[in-house]
DNA sequence: ATGCCGCCATGACTATGGTCAAGAGTACGG
DNA sequence: CCGTACTCTTGACCATAGTCATGGCGGCAT
């Protein structure tokens, strides 16, 4: 893919474009452009953060490594998707690391580049903020989802994120491997499989990486009924 | 206690310390202090946000409630912190509800006023962003503990940052009661209980609200290594 | 085609934590 | 000094999820 098909998206991201335009092309001038295989690193825990990464294409997570060698997946951002913003502002050192985990085309962006652009126009330091609430309230609903949610009502609401229909049926595509899909949801792929299985009683059927939805609604009860009442039904 | 002491507390708070001297006098003088007696509370899950808040006295939980009823405590402040800031500025609707868990002193700084401030000096917008860059860091650290670590060891971190020790023996006062305790690390007040308990195999005993550990690095040990090996400890 | 390998599902077993119920200890107010 | 209310602890029981081991299925390369 030629660096001008990447600006486009580039351009597009959530957080270029609620930038002011005459900022937007000193900003793609300057930035970097990428690509990482799977599995391929793009910084580590600890590591001085002095960019900021939007991603192009493919899908990047977000980790840590527990002192006691378990991974804990913090999130995965697609497409159009930035993260780092703070962090290089702040010019700190990075909390989690990065990792490619498909082929992905990944921007960066020098932060000292944003801090002098920050200087100028107070607008842009609101953009940034509004990209890291962002963030900061998706960490939000994953914590009330850990603390609040069975295993399976966390598939069910991944699930809902993925259709984007109001009701009936619906077919989605799972976006990574399952091992992702469970690192991200707080569980082992074992368990996955397992919560899939509740799932039938749902209405969801899992072929492949496909899921079919029978009834969106049904499938949002799910998710958000006490899990006590469950059991009763199967 | 007067409006004085409040102020002297709030320049001492982690946001405004951060800011330039001259703007300091201004927000003190437009924010408004109010009392909040346990229990009240001081704003609501879908509100729209056009304050930020520090906490000048007391103890303030922020928390979500589940639409199955169940509560996820997201973090509780103490004297010096502030919350609020990156959604004040957005401007958009809190993701959580705030409740004073003690009585508590809170002051309120109207949105407006700190983006009128921000456009005219950038640096506020800085320390506005490192301190949203503190909060986002400290969920990512929960997520972590909750993905990645046993109850008891939840609470072996809990302990640790209490006691500012590098080892030793140490005795901490825990700060709030159980149930807040328990809700801030994802469990129910029985599981806490239960995980004190197993604590006891790491040196730490607990008396009122009260815990005496024996040696600080034994229980970092106890919180950083894999759980199975508690297990033949007994 | 055949065989290998990675991914996923399933089963058995175990530990962890939630729930319900009962009881101990403490604080507060009469 | 007592009673009441509250917080915390404990026990029993069970659902949920982690671990380990096995086996199926599909893709890929030889």
């Amino acid at each position: 893919m030629a660096h001008e098909q990447h600006k486009a998206i580039a351009r597009n991201s959530l957080l270029i474009r609620s930038l002011p335009d005459h900022h937007i092309e000193t900003l793609l001038s300057r930035a970097s452009f990428r690509h990482y295989d799977r599995g391929e690193t793009i910084f580590l825990q600890d590591e001085e953060a002095n960019e900021i990464h939007v991603v192009l294409d493919g899908w990047v997570k977000l980790f840590r490594i527990a002192p006691n060698g378990s991974e804990a997946v913090v999130s995965v951002f697609a497409r159009g998707e930035s993260f780092g913003e703070a962090v290089a502002l702040k010019g700190t050192c990075y909390p989690v690391s990065a990792e490619a985990v498909s082929p992905a085309e990944v921007m960066h962006i020098p932060s000292s580049l944003l801090v002098s652009l920050m200087k100028e126009d107070p607008q842009i330091g609101i953009s940034i903020l509004a990209s890291t609430f962002t963030h900061l309230h998706s960490l939000v609903e994953q914590l009330e989802q850990l603390k609040a949610q069975t295993g399976a009502q966390r598939v069910a609401e991944f699930l809902l994120k993925l259709c984007h229909r109001d009701a009936g049926a619906c077919e989605v595509v799972l976006p990574y491997d399952k091992v992702l899909i469970a690192g991200r949801l707080g569980m082992k792929p074992e368990s996955l499989s397992r919560a899939f299985g509740r799932l039938k009683s749902a209405g969801v059927r899992i072929q492949r990486n496909h899921a079919v939805i029978d009834d969106v609604q049904v499938l949002r009860d799910y998710a958000e009924v006490d899990p006590a009442e469950s059991w009763s039904k199967g």
